[in-house]
DNA sequence: GTTTTTTGCTTAAACGTTTAAGCAAAAATT
DNA sequence: AATTTTTGCTTAAACGTTTAAGCAAAAAAC
């Protein structure tokens, strides 16, 4: 019973005795195969069950219908909720995906990239590792001439697609917001400056004080990895200072998450003594006591948008890969650990 | 500049005025390949940054070097983490793989394994969707001869591999647990039974309060889907009971949240009045407070299991599916939410 | 010095598609 | 009725590899 052979496309050539040109025609509907014929074969591949090889196909094409996505990791409900929606876009186009994770290393990430190109994927759609410092790894994409596009971590100044957030002014919302709260000693514990889009919130948060005269101390901005662990360590690093701040802007939630454990286990009350903001909303901030307040990125747009800017290039015969930066705001969710009480 | 076309294998052999064939044994050291030419023509291979093609490979050889992955959703620690360790082990062996998503559907986990299949995949790994009730689709699988290998949601009939912990007895653990702790009305907020690993814990569970000669309530014993939601639903459902529970053993670690959250809002004290005990061990069971007891599920092992299982079939010449289960102890991973105080 | 073995390649076919080019028969146009 | 156009296919080549088979030259064995 062991059906090991799979059908081809001669197969079904044999059974009605027709070429292979014409099966391969008739299953793409071509106008220059009669409908007899594209019926006769359509009900034989159906009882053969023929499925088509891609592989072929694809060499013979020169196309592989595959889309690569890199990632730091999948495990961050903005990460997966991306790639949710990037399936999604490119599924209705006739593309599936291929995930990988970089685990916030430089090297992994390159690693995946190789592996990438390897697998013929006929364009990449990445956001970068932590360690990433520059794209020059990614020159090797576009030296093949396929479609790049970043998104979130990765705004750059190579001639390359990026879709992401306002961090600049989602800063300025932060800080508006923790303002209004009458909070006078704002801290930023960011990301590390070398990453553009951590570099545009630090701008953010220095503008920001300026704009509401409020002066800028040195101690109070702090760049972190912004791992949980890190955040911790960054706020006890602030509980020391003599002028203790009265509220903290964290770049990152699980950071964020770090420095409310310290907060929570040294009894300073949150928000009352130190209010505090994060950036991500990862659904734990909803979660833990009090609940974080964070900014929602729009995963699902940004998805949506990384998706259909590979697809416009895809469309084109000619790769014309030009700087295509599309900037989305960011919405600030006030919860419990900056609301005024 | 733009270097458009890729350079092929026969590039390479022009340079050198050998033949394709030649080059291509060079590159993978065939011991009837002379040291010199070997040497000359990875050289050559270098300075035209050669790639080889792999789908053309693939389709020569007849195999893909891909492995497909269908997890109901990457953004649970659990399931990121079995699939980075089976990326690990794979790629040591030259595999690649592609993760795809069910998000808890049926149907979409239908489209997966024919998105896998269509891609000649090499071999499947797979966690069923909570929807997913019997194994029918996943014939499709078996009887393209490739080989299938299911972990944790998935435990089957069919001939085919499985791995996962032990979860009759892990529902053991957590009862013997429960009863150390002078608790006498335990309660299970359980998976739906006709997924087998949620049968086996509600069988453990049964059958671990007869051990310990605890009568059984019906109104104690829940079905749920285990999300937050249904959590929180499923928990104000036993605090309406006259004869309330004392303890509550969560199936899930996300309904375990949405449990603590209506304990938390109607003020019940937690250890005190009524444990709780969750499973997964999500990384947030450790950020909320107080902080939730959980089943740690050994997702690295798991991962690494997996992968060295299809690599076991991959490496036979036969394909041999025969039964083979692994299943794993896990560990119980006592917090706040159940601790003596 | 002849025979055998080994070395180092080449040739050609194959993997399963797609597609350009071509051609006979049928249909449409004159 | 002769010519042109359209229809419906076929043939053959191509995509970039791998590999079985083969063969001449060099090396080893007698």
């Amino acid at each position: 019973m062991a059906n090991k052979k799979k059908t081809t496309i001669k197969d079904i050539a044999n059974v009605l005795n027709i070429s292979a040109a014409a099966v391969s025609k008739a299953l793409h509907d071509d106008s220059r195969i009669s409908e007899k014929t594209k019926k006769a074969v359509k009900q034989v591949a159906k009882n053969l069950n023929y499925q088509p090889n891609h592989l072929a196909s694809a060499l013979r094409k020169g196309k592989s219908n595959l889309v690569g996505v890199i990632v730091p990791r999948t495990n961050s409900n903005f990460f997966s909720s991306v790639i949710q929606n990037i399936e999604e876009e490119l599924n209705k186009e006739g593309y599936n995906i291929i995930i990988t994770q970089s685990n916030e290393s430089y090297k992994k990430e390159c690693n995946n990239i190789d592996t990438l190109l390897f697998t013929q994927v006929d364009g990449i759609i990445a956001s970068m590792a932590n360690e990433t410092v520059n794209l020059e790894y990614y020159e090797k994409i576009k030296s093949k001439g396929i479609p790049l596009i970043l998104f979130d971590r990765g705004e750059n100044d190579l001639n390359v697609d990026y879709i992401g957030i306002n961090d600049y002014d989602s800063s300025h919302m932060i800080v508006d917001h923790l303002v209004q709260q009458n909070r006078k000693r704002i801290a930023h514990i960011g990301g590390y400056k070398h990453t553009r889009i951590f570099n545009n919130r630090i701008r953010g948060y220095v503008d920001a004080l300026k704009k509401h005269n409020l002066p800028q101390d040195n101690d109070l901005l702090i760049e972190s990895s912004l791992t949980t662990e890190d955040g911790r360590a960054k706020m006890i690093q602030l509980l020391k200072l003599k002028d203790k701040p009265d509220a903290i802007y964290v770049a990152g939630d699980y950071a964020a998450l770090g420095a409310l454990q310290v907060l929570n286990e040294q009894n300073i009350k949150v928000p009352e003594e130190i209010a505090l903001v994060g950036f991500g909303n990862e659904p734990f901030t909803a979660m833990v006591t009090p609940t974080i307040s964070s900014v929602n990125q729009h995963s699902a747009e940004i998805g949506r948008l990384a998706a259909t800017t590979f697809l416009e290039h895809a469309k084109k015969e000619v790769i014309t890969q030009s700087l295509n930066k599309k900037i989305l705001n960011a919405d600030l969710i006030v919860r419990d650990s900056s609301k005024k009480n």
